[in-house]
DNA sequence: TAGATTGTTAATCGATTAACAATC
DNA sequence: TAGATTGTTAATCGATTAACAATC
């Protein structure tokens, strides 16, 4: 493993599908695939998944082709899917409430430590087993916790000063579903967004051009 | 307007976050920007800017800029904004609800016109002004309708099922929020992904790798 | 050993950036 | 008119695909 330079973004974004597809082949009971295999199911070129794969070294066997569930364990174990990340959530309105109980922390390497919203109505209330905590609490709550991630539910205008507060206690990587750019007024943060507007809008294209 | 000739999906993506941008500015009371100047607060270059625009026609004057209201329209027209497209989302769980009450459909030229669920508990409950119907009427009402979009927040094993229903009635866009990938699958239909799961992986990586 | 399939290098394709002439 | 900034062509860069020698 680790031949990683410097591994391409186009390729990263990649790996989580590979590692979906791995995933039901192996449930499948399949034990043995080649990339021709592959690219076939995945709509892909077997190039490209060769490639993909040997950003990271050469999880294949030439004349055989790749063991599914340790290429799938590779991947996963590229992706951090067994380190187990503190994750906060903050804002609990209909988005976050649906986030915190529909994913499936654990799965990605993650666990969810701890809930904020600025409404003193559901502080207390709990989430997924994770209490409500007031947003006023989150820089205490930060400084003895560490946590890793911070996902953003919170309405556009509240964001920026939050991120603020949060890159203040050294929180540095946010999961972002506020309609807000993180990036273009910070430095120095790992950003992995969810526009779900700007998406529907790219669908809505789709509808109209084809 | 309109040289369209086959507009790559890169620049498809990046509109959204033009018209987002372009938004703010109106709303600041901003009317002229150039683009150098949009780059800057967008983080990307002038020169792409131009060259995004300049796929759907001159929208600019030479020596002045861009007016920002009307650029702003004419991407909104291109996305669909000013469309209204029917749209039915499928599967009322947590994420389903979520995004019914949530999701400004109107402001991406949607409208959210039904609901579907298996679950009879919720039938006839209301969300977001749209009654919940058993799935097992989707045909009939997708007949009858002619929903644009369907939104998928279906557990993955009966998503492939429901697409092939809805592809049965001539629904032929998708909103999916399915842990499964509808194109391995389905020819000439129009698919936005919004895989959550893969989307945390992505940024559990970038934790790791920064 | 022969056949299959990888890992890797080379060729192609597309997207981004730079440059500049056109023009407001 | 002079200055600014676009629209557009050319140059560069990166990502994808093809080809093939290495090797199981």
């Amino acid at each position: 493993m680790s031949k990683q330079g410097n591994i391409s973004v186009s390729v990263i974004r990649r790996l989580p599908r590979y590692y979906r597809f791995l995933g039901e082949l192996s449930d499948a009971g399949i034990s043995k695939i080649s990339s021709r295999e592959l690219a076939e199911k995945m709509r892909l070129t077997a190039s490209q998944i060769r490639q993909d794969l040997n950003c990271f070294g050469g999880f294949g066997q030439q004349g055989y082709g790749y063991n599914v569930s340790e290429l799938r364990q590779e991947i996963g174990h590229i992706l951090g899917v067994d380190s187990r990340k503190k994750v906060i959530l903050i804002g609990a309105g209909n988005l976050g409430t649906a986030l915190a109980m529909h994913i499936d922390f654990e799965k990605s390497g993650c666990r969810l430590i701890g809930i904020f919203d600025s409404n003193k109505n559901i502080e207390g209330q709990e989430l997924a087993g994770v209490k409500i905590t007031d947003v006023a609490r989150l820089e205490q709550f930060c400084s003895a916790e560490q946590p890793d991630i911070a996902v953003l539910c919170t309405p556009k205008d509240v964001t920026k000063d939050l991120v603020k507060r949060l890159t203040g206690v050294n929180v540095r990587s946010f999961w972002n579903f506020s309609h807000y750019d993180i990036n273009v007024d910070f430095d120095d943060i790992v950003v992995e967004n969810v526009h779900l507007s700007d998406s529907l809008m790219i669908l809505s294209y789709g509808v109209n051009n084809t």
